[in-house]
DNA sequence: CGATGCCCCTGAGAGC
DNA sequence: TGCTCTCAGGGGCATC
C-alpha cells in the first residue's frame, strides 16, 4: 500500500510526537517483520532522543542523538497508530491479545513538555521492517546508496527522466517502477502518472520524446502533490497515525478501474495488464 | 549488466 | 455457510 504519498502522510502524523521526544518502555512482539529486528534493537531505542524525523523514498528515517539512525519500511501493510490517550499510557505492558497479532513493535515518545503518546507498529504481512543503523553505515549501504532522485525535487526534470531512459529496452512501466531511477513511486502513482501524462505503460523508455517526458515529470510530481494534499490513498488497511484515511482513492484515474470509462470521455475503456507480476491499468485510446 | 519471473506473508473478496 | 482461488500498495534474489 504505502507508496511516497502513504509514507510522507505516515511520517507527519509521526513527526509532533517523535521529534524532539526520548523514547522509552520499547518492546518488540515477534523476532522479526521481513528481516529479524537488529539486536539490542530495545535497548538501543530506549533512552534516545529523536532529533529529526525524514522521509527518503518509502523509508521513514528518524535520526537519534546516539549517533544512530532508526530505519522504517512500511512494505505493503505496515501501520503506525498512535495512542495518546492516558489509558494507553497506563498499559504499556499489556499482553498482546489474538485479536493484536500483527502488533509487533511499541514504543513510548515521552516530549520534553512531559505529554506522552505510545507508538504502536501493526504489519500483517510483515513486508515492512525496521533497521538500526550508524549514519555511516546507512549512506554507504548500497541499498541506500542506489536509490533514485526524490521525484517531488528539483533533481527530476525532463532532462534526468531522459537520460535514465536513454538506450533502456524496458518499458515505461518497468522505468518509473525502478527505485534506482526515482524513488518513492509504486504500482498506483505510475499507473496514474502514466495516465496524466498520455503515455502506455508499454511505451519503450529508449523511445520518450523531450516532450513526452516533459508530460511524464510534470504527471509524476502532479499526481504525488495531489495524493499527498490528499492525506494518501486508503485502499484496503492504509490509515494515518491517527487512524484517519486518505481519500485520494476516490481520485484514481484508472487504478483498479478495469473496464470503465476513460474520465477523459473519449470512448476508451479502462484495460488491466500485468507487467513483472504487477497490475497495470491505462486507457488504450489516450495512452500511447 | 539489463530485464524478467518468482518469492516472501496474511487477509479480503469473489465465485462456486 | 464454507470452501477454494485470486489478488493486494514492496522489493530482493535467481536466472536468462
Amino acid at each position: 500500500m504505502p507508496e511516497l504519498p502513504e509514507v510522507e502522510t505516515v511520517k507527519r502524523g509521526l513527526d509532533p510526537y517523535l521529534t524532539g521526544a526520548r523514547l522509552s518502555d520499547t518492546r518488540i512482539h515477534r523476532a522479526n517483520l521481513r528481516y529479524a529486528f537488529p539486536d539490542d534493537f530495545t535497548k538501543c531505542l530506549d533512552g534516545a532522543t529523536v532529533l529529526r524525523l525524514e522521509r527518503r523514498a518509502k523509508y521513514i528515517l528518524a535520526h537519534l542523538d546516539t549517533q544512530a539512525v532508526w530505519v522504517t519500511h512500511l512494505g505493503m501493510t505496515g501501520r503506525f497508530q498512535i495512542d495518546h490517550s492516558a489509558d494507553a499510557l497506563g498499559h504499556y505492558y499489556h499482553q498482546v491479545t489474538p485479536d493484536e497479532k500483527h502488533l509487533h513493535f511499541q514504543t513510548v515518545a515521552t516530549k520534553p513538555d512531559g505529554s506522552r503518546a505510545r507508538i504502536d507498529f501493526y504489519d500483517p504481512r510483515r513486508f515492512g521492517f525496521m533497521l538500526l543503523l550508524t549514519p555511516d553505515e546507512l549512506y554507504s549501504a548500497k541499498w541506500y546508496a542506489s536509490l533514485g532522485v526524490e521525484p517531488l525535487s528539483d533533481d527530476l526534470d525532463a532532462h534526468y527522466l531522459l537520460s535514465k531512459a536513454k538506450g533502456r529496452t524496458l518499458n515505461l512501466k518497468a522505468l518509473l517502477m525502478a527505485q534506482g531511477g526515482i524513488a518513492g513511486l509504486g504500482n498506483i502513482y505510475v499507473c496514474e502518472a502514466l495516465y496524466r501524462a498520455r503515455l502506455h505503460p508499454d511505451h519503450r523508455a529508449a523511445d520518450l520524446t523531450a516532450k513526452q517526458a516533459q508530460a511524464l515529470v510534470e504527471g509524476i510530481k502532479s499526481v504525488l502533490s495531489d495524493a499527498i494534499a490528499a492525506g494518501g490513498s486508503s485502499i484496503s488497511d492504509f490509515a494515518a497515525t491517527s487512524g484517519e484515511l486518505g481519500y485520494f482513492q476516490h481520485r484514481f484515474c484508472v487504478y483498479d478501474r478495469k473496464g470503465k470509462a476513460c474520465l477523459r470521455e473519449d470512448g476508451g475503456v479502462v484495460e488491466r495488464k500485468v507487467h513483472q507480476g504487477r497490475s497495470s491499468f491505462f486507457c488504450p485510446k489516450c495512452q500511447k
